[in-house]
Formats: structure tokens, C-alpha cells, sequence
DNA sequence: CTTAATGCAAACGATTTGCACTTCA
DNA sequence: TGAAGTGCAAATCGTTTGCATTAAG
């Protein structure tokens, strides 16, 4: 499992904007909305327009070089560098961080091939629950909470 | 893993356009769009307004009744009956047909408590690859295929 | 110099909403 | 009967596109 961040791929030109929502989406430690990921670029790059983002983000994805998400509730999409080849979320029920899981349990049992004859190539696993800092809020609050 | 088809969410009323909802949303063999759905709702039903399906998905949803997907780029809104307390579906790459996956790796792998201290309740797992036909089929075109 | 990338504003498609009316419990 | 659900049309939101201009290689 390699946490390395892409390569510029190849075959893109390295302009102004593009290099700023590259820049910008490095910073995000989690998948962002297209909307958050613009405010987040004009704090440190003078004026980008909307559909340069959404057009570079569209290019990126199309390179496998950024992965469009979900939010949990599959409401929002959501952006990130495609760091690793394939996907590992846990997602906080209660304040609705986002993080990458770093142990993949799935990859440890992980079958090539499925029962039903599926040639598996990569996953996406989403883990939902609590956090650690909220599951001890939730400990305090009501012992051996829901 | 059940397979069950879930109980009517006590709470709301079994109106006309709701029970459509339901019912057509109990023939799909995998998540639909919203538009598809209504669409296929039509040839069953008399007619039902779109607000109505958007309303009545989101108001199942809310029960948990039914979950939002998307679709493997991420680029369109799917809507199922949530048939399983945990998600596992297989996306096949080149017929992009979506099938429900009988046999959970990560299930047989999991933990309940991350390195990282992340308490999982529940877990989402696509996998990606090639269905049975089409690795079949890429296998005759080119042995040992890519 | 040629092609790709940009900004802007207008267009778009999917989803949501306000309102007056209907239906379920 | 009262609250919840409906249809319709208009509004909204996120995203895409046409076009004239600019910049990268």
C-alpha cells in the first residue's frame, strides 16, 4: 500500500490554474467538494475561475490521478488526489471526519476472484462508525453507549 | 448477511405514489437513478409525479430504507432498497454491470477497532474488476489480457 | 506557431421547494 | 378532522459548455 502523492501526469499542460487546484488538493488531508476546494485555492492563489477547477478536476480524474467520492450519506461528491491505488475511508458517524484507514482488513483476506466468478482488480471500502475522540464522548456520556 | 428485503418503515403513511416507490424499487436487481426509476415506475403505475419519487427516495432514505450509491466514476446518483445491514457490491468494468457480492471478504478480516482507534459499525465494499463474461470474453481476444 | 487551457456568462440537468389541493389514519 | 402526502410549476444547486482570448510547449 504506497501513501505516495501521484505523478503530474503527463500529457497536461502545468498552467496557472491547473497547478493551483493540484496545489490546493495536496493540501486537503480528505476528499473535498468542488465548492470548499475553490474557497481553500483563493486563500493562497490569486483568482482561479469555478470552471477552471471543475474542468481540471474532471482532467485529473480522467488520469485516475484524483478520485471523485461520496459523502457518506451519498448526498455531496467529493474530490481527492489519488493517493492510494485503491480506496480506504473510515467515516465518523458523529462528527462526520473522514480519514483513510491505514490497515486495509479486506486486504488481508482479499480473494482475487470472487464466488460468483468477479475478477477482482480493486475495492473501495468505506468504514462508518465512531471515531476515537467521539466513541470516548459518547463512553463518558451514557457507559457502553449506542 | 441477510438478504431479506426490508420492512415497511413504520411511521409513514402507504400512500398511492409512495407504495409505486416501494414496489418498483423491489423489482430493480441493482440500484437505479432516480429518472430510471420513475421511468420504469410508469409502466407499472398510474402516473406518479417525479417530485413524488425524489420525496419519497429521500424520505426511505432517511429511514435507512433505502441507500444512495453512485455509480463507479462517481458521476450519477443510484438509489436501491437497503437489503443488506452492510454494503458489498461488484462493479464490473467493462459491462458495468453492479452485482451484490455473496461473500465478504472483509467480513471474514474485520476488526471492530482500527489502529487508529476507530470504532467500525458498519462497512460499504466495492470491488472492481471483471464479471465472469466479460474476463471470459477478454480471455478468447486476448489471452492472458490486460 | 499551434493547440490546449482559461474566464466569463449563459445553459443545463438533477433535485428541491412553495403552494393549494387531496388522502390516510 | 388534522397531519402527512401529492402534483404542478417555479426555483435552486452543482456542474458543464460556447466562445473569444491567452499562454504553454
Amino acid at each position: 500500500m504506497s501513501d505516495r502523492c501521484p505523478e503530474w501526469p503527463k500529457g497536461l499542460k502545468r498552467t496557472r490554474a491547473r497547478l493551483a487546484v493540484w496545489d490546493t488538493l495536496k493540501d486537503q488531508t480528505r476528499p473535498v467538494s468542488a465548492a470548499l476546494l475553490f474557497e481553500r485555492l483563493l486563500e493562497k492563489h490569486s483568482d482561479v475561475s469555478l470552471s477552471s477547477v471543475y474542468r481540471n478536476l474532471e482532467a485529473f480524474a480522467e488520469c485516475q490521478t484524483v478520485v471523485r467520492t461520496t459523502s457518506p450519506d451519498g448526498t455531496a461528491t467529493l474530490y481527492g488526489l489519488n493517493t492510494h491505488r485503491n480506496t480506504h475511508l473510515s467515516v465518523c458517524i458523529a462528527c462526520h471526519a473522514v480519514r483513510p484507514v491505514s490497515d486495509c482488513a479486506y486486504e488481508r483476506a482479499a480473494t482475487d476472484i470472487t464466488e460468483d466468478g468477479f475478477h477482482v482488480t480493486g475495492h473501495r471500502l468505506e468504514l462508518l462508525g465512531y471515531c476515537d475522540a467521539c466513541y470516548r464522548k459518547l463512553e463518558k456520556a451514557a457507559p457502553s453507549a449506542e
